[in-house]
DNA sequence: ACCTGAACACCGTTCAAGT
DNA sequence: ACCTGAACACCGTTCAAGT
């Protein structure tokens, strides 16, 4: 395995490197159920070393996904100071929304991952509700919700939304967000 | 062919009925994207005579929904004619649902099928817009209708509703459906 | 410690040959 | 008129053998 010595030999760090690049790549280019093959073909590599190095296209994919998602985590907790709680709340699904959109796909993926404990993607899936749940709590204090609803019923919401951008358009994507977020939040907003 | 002659030969007819009733067992169980070949394994003729009857899995996935859509269609024809015009939208919405859920992956086969012309969903799709058009015409009329939407948007919204109810569960579309009625139909309704 | 690539078990689709 | 099944071009995943 790749992960038991300390320092990675020279040339496996390069290989690894190489598979993300091509992965990115080919994901952007052809989505997440991209083939395998062809990435380590274009990485230059044997399909066994892409395998050595990760074990499933779920830990590729959540590799790929780590240096983004912190972007994304940070933008949620700016978004939890932020003085509107549904204004606040409405930025954060359209970022949820505007991050799934990298590779086609992966709103399934996420929408998996939040079940699946097995999955790679489970925790960020996990934080993701965690956050909606604190600015529904924020909304709901200052009187801007209409209705009950859950950090998970964002998290739905949210992915519904980036499926329905890959299947249809960003825009109808986004009418439906607006219906939603309608049904939501209190006029007083 | 097997569309050339009047009468096809008998044998034809069993097997394409044998092909029918296999596949939806197998898209029962295993969703739309379950192997052709076991469909026709389990149907007892070679892959051959699957293709030789469908030129595609669209096109056996269109003959298994025909009867499904007629009853469909039927049922968009009564909710038409139902006392409380935002009532009957709600019902609709709730009705194609149900109706995706007979196959795992139907979801995205009929989101598909709205903008792919050639696609052998593309009529159903388009009637499914239709209907969605004629019920939010009549909420309107009624005044039950807080802001704008097409027959479009109600598809887009039953489509991610069926997917999110195949990713998640049923109550999850359930409440998605709820939070988007609420931001369309007025409280008056 | 890491990489290679053959091996295995699957696919969808086509089409020449049979009946 | 219809059916068969080999053929072709692809997959994902594993693992013995190499360096």
């Amino acid at each position: 395995m790749t992960e038991s010595g300390r320092r990675p030999r020279a040339d496996a760090r390069r290989n690894r490197e190489r598979l993300l690049a091509e992965a990115d790549a080919v994901f952007r280019a052809q989505g997440t159920n991209a083939s395998l093959e062809g990435i380590a073909r274009r990485a230059g590599v044997a399909i066994g070393t892409l395998y050595a190095h990760f074990p499933n296209r779920r830990a590729l994919l959540g590799t790929l996904l780590r240096q983004r998602n912190e972007a994304l985590f940070d933008r949620g907790a700016d978004l939890l100071d932020q003085p509107s709680p549904a204004a606040a709340l409405t930025a954060w699904v359209h970022a949820v929304i505007a991050h799934a959109a990298a590779y086609q796909g992966l709103a399934a993926m996420l929408a998996e991952g939040v079940d699946d404990e097995a999955s790679e993607l489970h925790q960020s899936c996990v934080q993701m509700t965690d956050i909606g749940d604190r600015l529904i709590a924020r909304a709901r204090q200052a009187g801007a919700l209409r209705r009950d609803a859950t950090g998970v019923d964002i998290f739905a919401l949210m992915n519904a939304a980036a499926w329905i951008a890959e299947q249809m358009s960003a825009e109808q994507a986004g009418r439906l967000v607006d219906l939603a977020m309608d049904g939501l939040l209190a006029p007083t907003a």
